[in-house]
RNA sequence: GCCCGAGUGGCGGAAUGGCAGACGCGACGGACUCAAAAUCCGUUGUCUGAAAGGGCGUGUGGGUUCGACUCCCACCUCGGGCACCA
């Protein structure tokens, strides 16, 4: 690639110094110290036991984990974005490395899943070829880029080594169960022993439902297939038929955090359908209390525990049954409180007792609005700019406070996937209940009282007939119409007492019971796809799923000529999804022995999620060669395990973009919790520093027909903008290819060099603030580097001028404050400022320079140690020249002497009514007294206070006088 | 609609109760050069003034304080998340 740079060079030989800091020097120097740096292994960290172990090379040293979000391999390569959060954590790791720290750093592929399997299926080339020739390219840019990752300890979640340890794990929750008592999980042989022994009395489900005589029925009497059947409804992962999110587009189901808002697939913006389909589901709801707990014990930003917490959706409430013709009808409700203005029930259209209790006068017309219902897909279904609809279905249910019947009807507001599909409907006290019951003449009874500014905002006068209501009213106020023989609300009281007394209510007259009730579903685990890792399952004749045993892993992903999906329209939701394994015939049955005896089993061919390679890859960084097991107790222990007492253990930084703040995020929380229950790490969470870097953002333009120009080819002139002469407009977005606006590392590398660049990502803002890439600006970091190489070395002569020459005093004062300074943002990752503080102090180095033309030996370590995290290359090749015997990447950062950050003298801001009107120079050790007298003297105070006596004077000490008329 | 976060020069940003605009880009002026590039030196919030100086200034309006970019209240704008969740 030709630049700007290099011609300059080439032109004007003469007029260049040979040796100035320019790209192709800088490139000279990068890959010397990284082939330095691959060859003697220089960030390799030790381990405490198992294959990696070096208990030697531990001595002393305290562990730091710090981890980057994975990287999908895509084709496209890098571009300046991606690297942003790597090179931070490059840079903290690196200056903990000299700070004494054992720092444990890798980078792997998450090579799996759906954005690999597209681009497969775009290009035509098999994701295997594919993926493997993208990891190839993104390890090239990274390892340009100098990231001090011990090499080890890469891993791609593609690997037959890897995959086999996710199919061990999946295994693992296969082979569990949650225990609501304990609050854990236990090992399923656990149940089946209790279950057995009569220890645990059999649950009441399905499978054993038919024998009403229930509690007569043992573990012994059941058939194995019905004991199968038990078991298998406890596990963590089962097979259920239930609601899927079906996406026709990619031939796949979806869990329902890859769904968005507006109901289409986060990948490829595909419409879903939601249609029954029997899938591997994974029971994280039986998590959701702890892991909406434990987010209290992680350092993470409230806005990501926000949006967890909102995700998992916890409320707080009671179920109450309203008998009906055809049974109890099941209702949750957070306000119980409010059950006595229960004056209807709503069911979503989808209930399984709508059937029963619709009256065959109401038969034609509930059909006609199921129907309809059905053909609106969520995203209609959900918005709330449509009038509420619905239609009675002629069946009554008893209230069981008022012992009122009250009809029932269905309505699409009422969704079957949450709480019970049922509501009971208190019109006075809930907006929605309350238009739904003026649209349909439903009546309408108050039960609180609402203060009379309720009634005077709305302009209507206050009173308890709501006939004149325009809103339904939420919140406190005073109980009125809410009481019956037994029990009686009315009055002032909060209403968390109110729910109180009902919930004890409902709890003593069996009609109900205190309840909570999650958003958060069940997660979707099959996917009808080729590239994920095949599920470590057969079927027997009886379609009952078997584990494949420990010692047959991995369970390999079978080569496959046509990796495509089944091609189907994106609106078809009526066809199935046949996986593409199941085409592959003599992959498809084996014959194994499960314990008896030989056997021909089916095997399962949906595979698994993306997501499933990156719910525990931390770990496998931990331990990437072990052959015997995941992870080696001990090692995770070292890098994971709890600090201290109530310490969650984890990741120490764990930088990523908030787009997993859901997903992978919740994922791998949920997995990491059920290896915990189980024994097999000592860390209750995975990550327990969590910081969101922001994006790198870029400008983009079009031209007068509205179509996006490259815009690494437009001209900026007077502020206005052209494209081959054509004046083209100017915005802002998301660097990608639709927006032509990519700019690559490798053209930094190129230009600039990967230390410029490095340095110019880390200037840019604080590392949680998105920002505007501007290729323009990178020349201010180049700068810097040069003239701080001008300052240690002759561009004549690449002779070094660092002399032993004592620093001048104001000279070594400011380097002690750089250092104090940059040491606190280094600590605190604001390598931003850390920056300006030392281009800072090296533009005071540069004035002694040109002075003296030499630069102190006292000055020039610190100086290039302080660098190194930022710019490793210039700060080795430095190091090397100053002929240090100590490696730089193992050298102790350096440490401010106090003496020098205190100074003689000090400026002190004076002002007058709190305005600034003057400087004074003065003895850091000034007294109050003396300080007020020298201020009074000053000229233009007595200037300024125009003879007039000051009312107050306001000294902070060493900082600030104020005057006050 | 609800919940978060953010608004500072031409641009990216610094300052978290005490000198607003550090540092970088750009722009302008100068040195070097036949010239340009690169590099180096200087100026650069805005209005006013010949200058010294003065007025104004951190989205808007109010408040607390001797003193507010910083704390409190209300509003506006932008960005993000959730969205009939019972």
């Amino acid at each position: 690639m030709s630049t700007t740079t290099d011609s300059a060079q080439n032109g004007r030989g003469g007029s260049i110094p040979p040796y100035r800091y320019c790209a192709s020097l800088a490139s000279q120097i990068e890959e010397k110290w990284q082939n330095y740096w691959d060859q003697n292994h220089t960030f390799d960290a030790p381990n405490p036991a198992g294959p990696l172990a070096d208990i030697a090379k531990l001595a002393g040293r305290e562990k730091l984990f710090i981890l980057d979000m994975f990287a999908y391999p895509s084709g496209a390569g890098l571009h300046v974005g991606h690297p942003l959060g790597y090179i931070a954590t490059d840079v903290f790791g690196r200056f903990k490395r000299m700070m004494g720290k054992n720092v444990l750093h890798a980078m792997g592929y998450d090579s799996f899943g759906l954005p690999a399997e597209q681009h497969a299926i775009v290009t035509g080339v098999h994701p295997r070829i594919n993926t493997e020739s993208n990891v190839a390219v993104m390890r090239r840019q990274l390892r340009r880029l100098g990231l001090a990752h011990d090499q080890r300890r890469s891993i791609s979640t593609t690997d037959e080594n890897y995959y086999r340890w996710t199919q061990w794990i999946f295994l693992q929750i296969f082979n569990s169960w949650y225990d609501e008592t304990q609050k854990r999980a236990r090992p399923i042989s656990e149940l089946e022993n209790e279950l057995a022994s009569g220890k645990r009395a059999l649950p009441k489900t399905e499978s054993n439902s038919e024998s009403k005589t229930e509690s007569n029925t043992d573990w012994k009497s059941l058939s194995n297939l019905a004991r199968r059947k038990i078991i298998d409804d406890h596990r963590l992962v089962y097979l259920a038929d239930a609601p899927v999110n079906w996406c026709p587009g990619l031939g796949t189901i979806l869990a329902n955090e890859e769904v968005t808002t507006d109901g289409r697939s986060d990948i490829g913006n595909f419409p879903v359908f939601k249609r029954n389909m029997r899938q591997w589901t994974m029971r994280i709801t039986a998590y959701a209390d702890r892991l909406l707990n434990d987010l209290d014990r992680l350092d993470w930003s409230e806005s990501i525990k926000l949006m967890q917490r909102n995700w998992i959706g916890r409320s707080v409430g009671a179920q109450v049954r309203f008998t009906s013709s055809a049974g109890a009808i099941e209702v949750f409700t957070t306000r119980p409180d409010t059950l006595f203005g229960a004056t209807f029930i709503v069911l979503s259209p989808e209930h399984p007792l709508v059937d029963a209790l619709t009256s065959q006068a109401q038969r034609q017309a509930v059909d006609k609005y199921r129907e309809s219902v059905r053909k609106l897909n969520d995203s209609e279904r959900q918005s709330d700019q449509r009038n509420k609809t619905g239609v009675a279905i002629g069946g009554t249910a008893t209230n069981p406070v008022t012992g009122a019947q009250i009809p029932v009807w269905i309505a699409d507001y009422v969704l079957i996937g949450y709480g019970t599909g049922a509501i009971m409907a208190v019109p006075a006290g809930d907006e929605r209940d309350f238009k739904f019951a003026r649209t349909y003449n439903l009546p309408v009874v108050a039960i609180q009282m609402p203060p009379d500014e309720w009634f005077a905002l709305l302009e209507i006068a206050p009173s308890s007939d709501c006939t004149n209501w325009s809103n339904a009213y939420v919140g406190e106020g005073t109980y009125i119409n809410s009481k019956n023989p037994d029990i009686a609300l009315d009055g002032e009281r909060s209403m968390d007492d109110a729910i109180r007394l009902m919930n004890s209510w409902l709890e003593q007259h069996g009609h109900g019971e205190s309840a909570i009730t999650y958003k958060l579903r069940n997660w979707l685990f099959s996917r009808q796809r080729y590239w994920g890792e095949p599920f470590p399952i057969v079927f027997d004749e009886d379609d009952m799923p078997h584990a494949v045993p420990d010692e047959l892993l991995p369970v390999k992903l079978p080569e496959l000529m046509d990796f495509k999906p089944q091609s189907l329209d994106p609106n078809d939701e009526i066809t199935d999804p046949l996986p593409p394994l199941a085409r592959v015939t003599d992959w498809l049955t084996v014959t194994l022995d499960l314990g008896d005896g030989p056997k021909k089993y089916r095997r399962e061919v949906n595979v698994m999620p993306q997501w499933a390679g990156s719910c525990w890859y931390e770990l496998r960084y931990l331990d990437p060669t072990n052959e015997s097991c995941f992870v080696d107790p001990e090692v995770e222990r070292y890098w994971m395990g709890p600090r201290g007492a109530g310490d969650t253990g984890g990741v120490d930084l764990y930088v990523g973009g908030v787009e997993h703040a859901v997903l992978h995020l919740l994922y791998a929380r949920f997995w990491h919790k059920v290896l915990f229950d189980l024994g097999h790490v000592s860390s209750e969470e995975p990550f327990h520093r969590l910081f969101n870097q922001g994006y790198i953002q870029a400008y983009a333009y079009r031209d007068a027909r509205g179509q996006i120009v490259p815009a690494s080819e437009v001209v900026e002139h007077d502020a206005t903008f052209t494209y081959q002469g054509e004046p083209v407009t100017r915005e802002f977005g998301k660097m990608g290819k639709s927006l032509k606006n990519s700019v690559t590392p490798d053209e930094m590398y190129d230009e600039f060099g990967a230390d410029t660049f490095r340095l110019y990502e880390m200037s840019m803002s604080p590392l949680d603030a998105s920002r505007p890439w501007n290729t323009r600006d990178v020349v201010g970091m180049q700068r810097f580097l040069q003239r701080v190489w001008r300052n240690l070395v002759d561009e004549e002569t690449n002779e070094l001028h660092v002399t032993n020459d004592l620093a001048p005093e104001h000279l070594r004062r400011a380097l002690h404050r750089c250092i104090h300074g940059v040491r606190l943002d280094m600590e605190n990752l604001r390598f931003n400022t850390a920056i300006s503080k030392l281009i800072e102090f090296n533009n005071a180095l540069t004035q002694h320079v040109n002075t003296s033309g030499s630069t102190p030996h006292e000055i020039a370590l610190p100086l290039v140690q302080m660098l190194s995290p930022l710019c490793p290359h210039l700060a080795e090749e430095l190091w090397q020249r100053l002929e240090v015997a100590t490696p730089l990447t193992y050298t102790p950062f350096p440490v401010a002497d106090p003496a020098l950050l205190v100074s003689e003298t000090i400026e002190i801001p004076v002002q007058v009514n709190g305005k600034l009107r003057a400087r004074l120079i003065v003895s850091a050790e000034i007294s109050d007294d003396d300080l007020r007298t020298l201020a009074l003297a000053d000229a233009k105070i007595i200037q300024a206070l125009d003879g007039a006596t000051p009312n107050k004077i306001i000294i902070v000490p060493r900082r600030l006088v104020n005057f006050v008329l």
